[in-house]
DNA sequence: CACCTTTACTTTGCGTCGTCAAGTACCACC
DNA sequence: GGTGGTACTTGACGACGCAAAGTAAAGGTG
C-alpha cells in the first residue's frame, strides 16, 4: 500500500487508458510505437508490457484491427485501426468520460483546496 | 476478460475514487454512509467493501482522521475529516486531475465521434 | 557469413485494489 | 429478548497495469 500522488497518479490514468488508446486510433491507423509516442505528447506514461496486452484485449474484443505493413528499419508491424464495433464503442466512452467529468466536477465543487 | 462500457465505466471510476473521497471530506466531516449518498448523487456507484478500505487506507496514510459520534438510530458512527497532510495532498490531486483531464482532451481532440 | 544493434512484438509473474459476500456489533422498539 | 435497521469489518477473488525477460526480424560492419 503506497499513498502517495504518483501511485493515485497511476490509478487514475489506468481508468481512462482504453478510452485514450481507442480515441487516437480512431483518428489515425498506428502502431503500437506511435500510440506510446502520442500518449507521451499528452503526459500519459505508458510501457509496452501495458500496451500490447490491452491492444490484445481490445482485438479480441473485436474493436480493433490490425494489418501487418513491412518497416525498413526492422521487423514488420502491426498497424491497428477501429471496428465499426469499436466506433460504437467510443461513441460510449465519450459519454462516460464526460459523465466522470460531470461527476469530478460536483464532488470538487467545495473544495476548499479550488 | 470483459470489454464493456459498464467495465470501462468502473476503470474511469475506480481512478477518481481517492480524488472525490478526499474533496467532500475537505469540504465537510461526513460518516462513510453520508459519502457513499454524495458519490451516488453524483453518479458515481460505490459499495461499502469499496469504500472502507479505502477510508482505513486514507486514514493511515494519515490523510484522515476519524472521531466517533453517537446515532440515535443505531450505532456509533465514525466521522472523518481531512488532517493538514490530508489537505496538502488534496491540493496535489487537484492538480492530477487537471492534468489527467488535459490529457484526455488531447488524445481525443480528432476523435471523430466528437 | 558471424556478430551486433535496433526495432517490434510476446509473455510470465507480481502487486494493488475494487468488489462480493459473509460476519460482527450496536441500538431502538415492541 | 426477539426483530429489524444501521454501521463497521474482513477474507477471497479477479482484473489489470507494469517490470522484466524473451523471441524474432532487418540492417550494418568486418
Amino acid at each position: 500500500m503506497n499513498l502517495n500522488v504518483e501511485n493515485t497518479k497511476a490509478q487514475m490514468r489506468k481508468g481512462v487508458l482504453e478510452y485514450c488508446i481507442l480515441s487516437l486510433l480512431s483518428a489515425e491507423e498506428m502502431y503500437p510505437s506511435d500510440v506510446i509516442a502520442k500518449l507521451k505528447d499528452a503526459k500519459l506514461i505508458v510501457v509496452e508490457g501495458t500496451l500490447y496486452p490491452l491492444l490484445t484485449r481490445l482485438k479480441d474484443a473485436g474493436y480493433l484491427t490490425y494489418r501487418w505493413e513491412e518497416s525498413r528499419s526492422g521487423p514488420p508491424r502491426k498497424y491497428y485501426q477501429l471496428t465499426p464495433v469499436g466506433r460504437k464503442f467510443l461513441k460510449e466512452l465519450d459519454d462516460t468520460w464526460d459523465e466522470l467529468a460531470q461527476a469530478v466536477k460536483k464532488t470538487t465543487r467545495n473544495n476548499p483546496a479550488r
